[in-house]
DNA sequence: CTGAAAGTTGAACCATGTTTCAACTTAATG
DNA sequence: CATTAAGTTGAAACATGGTTCAACTTTCAG
């Protein structure tokens, strides 16, 4: 489960960037080492210490890469946030029909949160340990949605009255699918799962 | 936003239950500004200290009636877990057409949360602090939805393949427009939100 | 090579906040 | 009333864990 990336411009400012191989080393595995402790014990039950002895590093290196445990974990969801869309938003975008796209971008997000339970944990948190990064996290997933429907409804591939209303309730509807069927349970083949939620999202509920 | 309710048979076993008229009302007062505390400041920010400060009692008293910080906040997720399912589910029931009583149950959903935020961000912050209980709190919301749709499937009411699929998304769907639309912004009208909703889960999304 | 910059180390410091407890006050009972 | 049970109090004990720092090692440019 290891948190594969760089340094990224939306990381912590300059002056802790690691200016050698053997540092940027070191801050990636402290990176590997929280995403997987937060990830496994919340934010609370993580310590410092805990982070850098998983890391095989000493506990004063920490504070050469983040001013905070704080500001290490708004790094890891404004990270994490950003690879979600990566992930979800090409699939949707490369099928040529909404609808369609919808159902694979929801089997994709599946398969992701099964594979990156951590990171899936770590967002959710956030509306306690970072409520802006938290906020922002689904208000652009939300106005991407947004953006796609409406270019879909341009196109006469779905109704043409689409809103925020609409985008907050398929995201919703999402999370939750991810949340019971990739994080609480695999109980589920994931491509059925998305299957039965395009349908009830093209379709409706009624007969 | 006082939290109004008595001892339920949920909460905290016996030997520390109030024997007193005196003993019932500090223990009143310790519940309502918990509930105050913690949906101001969240689990971790919130201290014992200044929960019994704002119930105006002794920091002593609070270990009269609970065995921790943690205890105390797993009575008030399953109180308000009752809470939200007993304040929505007759709504719901009571509407003849399963499809407008979905309509009426959003609305007084979304009116519900406006006037009890501290409730909504405590069940979402069970999910580090009890897990078991959150996981219990969306379980039985889910089943009490899948039954009654199940119910209305059998009247031709809505499909009739309704499974465990469509309740997660449909609760997913109204947790999400309940985030958006009652915590963290009141920018549109309850019953407009609730009417998109239900229309867009009763005939779907496509044009 | 060599000196300066970058990076590493972990014990000690420190802040915070939970929990205990023994002395005290109030209420209920007969 | 007298006696006991219930409830209250807040200082002190205790635990946890974030953060600092000065000594040390490694890297790298000139």
């Amino acid at each position: 489960m290891s948190v594969e990336r760089g340094i990224s411009a939306t990381m912590t400012p300059a002056e802790k960037t690691p200016r050698t191989e053997r540092g940027r080393k070191t801050l990636r595995l402290l990176l590997d080492a929280a995403a997987a402790e937060f990830g496994e014990k919340g934010f609370h039950e993580s310590s410092v210490v805990s982070i850098t002895q998983r890391a095989g590093v000493a506990l004063g290196s920490f504070y050469t890469y983040f001013d905070s445990k704080d500001s290490l974990f708004r790094a890891l969801v404004r990270d994490m946030s950003a690879q979600v869309r990566q992930t979800v938003g090409p699939v949707i975008a490369a099928e040529p029909d909404r609808l369609e796209g919808e159902r694979k971008g929801l089997n994709k997000f599946l398969n992701f949160v099964r594979e990156h339970k951590e990171l899936y944990r770590i967002i959710d948190e956030a509306e306690f340990v970072d409520p802006p990064s938290y906020r922002a996290h689904y208000e652009d997933t939300v106005n991407g949605y947004l953006a796609s429907l409406k270019d879909a409804a341009t196109k006469g591939q779905v109704r043409d009255d689409v809103e925020e209303v609409h985008a907050w309730a398929i995201v919703g509807m999402n999370v939750f699918l991810g949340l019971r069927f990739g994080v609480l349970g695999e109980d589920r083949d994931a491509a059925e799962v998305a299957t039965i939620a395009a349908d009830l999202l093209t379709n409706g509920l009624k007969r």
